[in-house]
DNA sequence: TCAAAAGTGTTGGACCTACACCCATGT
DNA sequence: ACATGGGTGTAGGTCCAACACTTTTGA
């Protein structure tokens, strides 16, 4: 009666970003912060020994979210975080075992807040920096609107090694609708996770502007410096100071509490205000 | 030597949206618009005889762009239109079959410009009139954020027929983070339908803000008043003329037509402006 | 004393809102 | 003539970028 259909694999995969320092020059300097995100090491074949992003097959009578959050849980330890879909992924041939379609999750933390911990079928876990170099682009104009090609490099480092992938992304405008291809030149991320991480990416720094989802990389009580710093990362430009602050006056409160020895005039914490509403809610 | 993992069924539904004509008052009088969905009767089990959404079961190999392109060809005779992903629904219950896992994705036509038909596997095609009401409203206050309960009743008309869903939308705000539960509590829509329309009228209207997805709703020249009622009708509140008309100003360019017979002055018609970039390309 | 960062005030311009007003047409 | 919509101008307020300036600390 019932009509055998395809049954593809299903997964999730969640993209974990975090804004964690480097290194401090001198006493006086603030140490320099930087986008990371978690990446873990595959123990299994397909993609051995590569880093990948965290994932798992989704289970007969789960949720979707039941199994990003168990996969969080049982490869990397992180627990009760902030996540959010981003995009479902159904290219016939992302993974060369066999058809896998795969919904991708972003996470953001406050990494000095967590305790990471390789779990399940992990051979390793690290949280990698990210940076990104346009390395060739073009601009061409088309009779219904404009196409933008670009060539990007991204460099994941963390102690002891270096990442490299290269990704050709194709924007084209037609009749105004923002259409976007993707494509994997090389990378040394497993599957199609360089793809994943650089549609993330856009949508963390897209969703910086009008939502108040940096304060989740942020610490329970905060400098208004700090929270600068982390802006000035996710928007890739310099703000001036009492311009940021006049514009985020209302989404902090200000707490009796200041930092010392820091060699220059203590600086005030701040938390987050959670009776900020947006203009939506 | 590779472990045996659930394959759940996947498929792809589409929520295509017009702005159409509902009547003229008089020779004077500018006909009223209303915003309206396309939906299809389901001449199988199960839900046999209920309006839905068109839809498929994905193809092994084939993308999901790709399969919804096809459902819509197949059933309901529209091509190269304007497609967006929007969210994964993959409640393990949502289908009384077997698990199925669906990506919904959003479409906007001009409804004067296509010809649907019905096609496979489909008992009847037709545009149906949406109408929200909201029934219930609570703002609780949390310790983290805010709580906010909507009852909302979905009426959809068509020529014949009303079909009523009463659905039960939370949007909580948790340390800033906009987290939206949908539950169905009443539909006359096959599956969880009134869930992927809930979402997608939301997300609709979200965009028309900040892109120029409202003119994928438009003929090829129109006349700025039709274009302010689209507007109207998608922020669901009145705008001033000349603001209006600023605003759009670079988005539209003038052409040397005129509407006639109108009973006033005859309005000028614009086209799409394809030389307008938004912002972030 | 002084480098470094904390923190505040001012000014000009861009943009948005609200409202007022005149124009052209078909019946 | 007049109802109806087409079309434009202006005044006031808000918001934002850019810049200048003062304050406070630890070594």
């Amino acid at each position: 009666m019932e009509k055998e259909y395809f049954r593809p694999s299903v997964t999730v995969d969640s993209i974990i970003f975090s804004i964690r320092d480097s290194q401090a020059e001198n006493y006086r300097k603030l140490p320099k912060k930087e986008l990371q995100i978690l990446l873990i090491k595959r123990a299994q074949e397909p993609f051995k020994d590569k880093w990948s992003l965290p994932g798992t097959f989704v289970g007969e009578k789960e949720k979707l979210e039941e199994a990003v959050n168990r996969s969080l849980e049982e490869k990397t330890n992180i627990k009760n975080i902030y996540l959010e879909q981003l995009y479902t992924w159904g290219d016939p041939l992302r993974d060369p075992r066999t058809r896998v379609i795969s919904t991708s999750y972003m996470g953001l933390v406050d990494s000095d807040n967590i305790q990471i911990k390789a779990g399940k079928n992990v051979g390793d876990i690290d949280w990698f920096n990210i940076k990104l170099n346009t390395l060739k682009q073009s601009n061409k104009e088309k009779k219904n609107g404009y196409c933008k090609t670009e060539e990007i490099e991204i460099i994941l480092t963390n102690k002891n090694e270096t990442l490299k992938s290269k990704v050709k992304v194709v924007k084209e405008l037609v009749n105004g609708n923002l259409i976007i291809y993707t494509q994997i030149l090389q990378s040394d991320l497993a599957f199609d996770h360089a793809k994943l991480l650089i549609y993330a990416i856009e949508r963390l720094k897209n969703k910086v502007e009008y939502t108040t989802i940096a304060f989740n990389l942020m610490p329970e009580r905060f400098t208004l410096t700090q929270l600068q710093q982390v802006y000035e990362i996710l928007l890739d430009k310099p703000l001036l100071k009492a311009n940021f602050r006049r514009k985020i006056a209302d989404m902090v409160i200000e707490t009796d509490q200041q930092e010392e020895n820091a060699g220059h005039r203590p600086s005030r914490l701040f938390k987050f205000n959670n009776n900020w509403q947006p203009h939506i809610f």
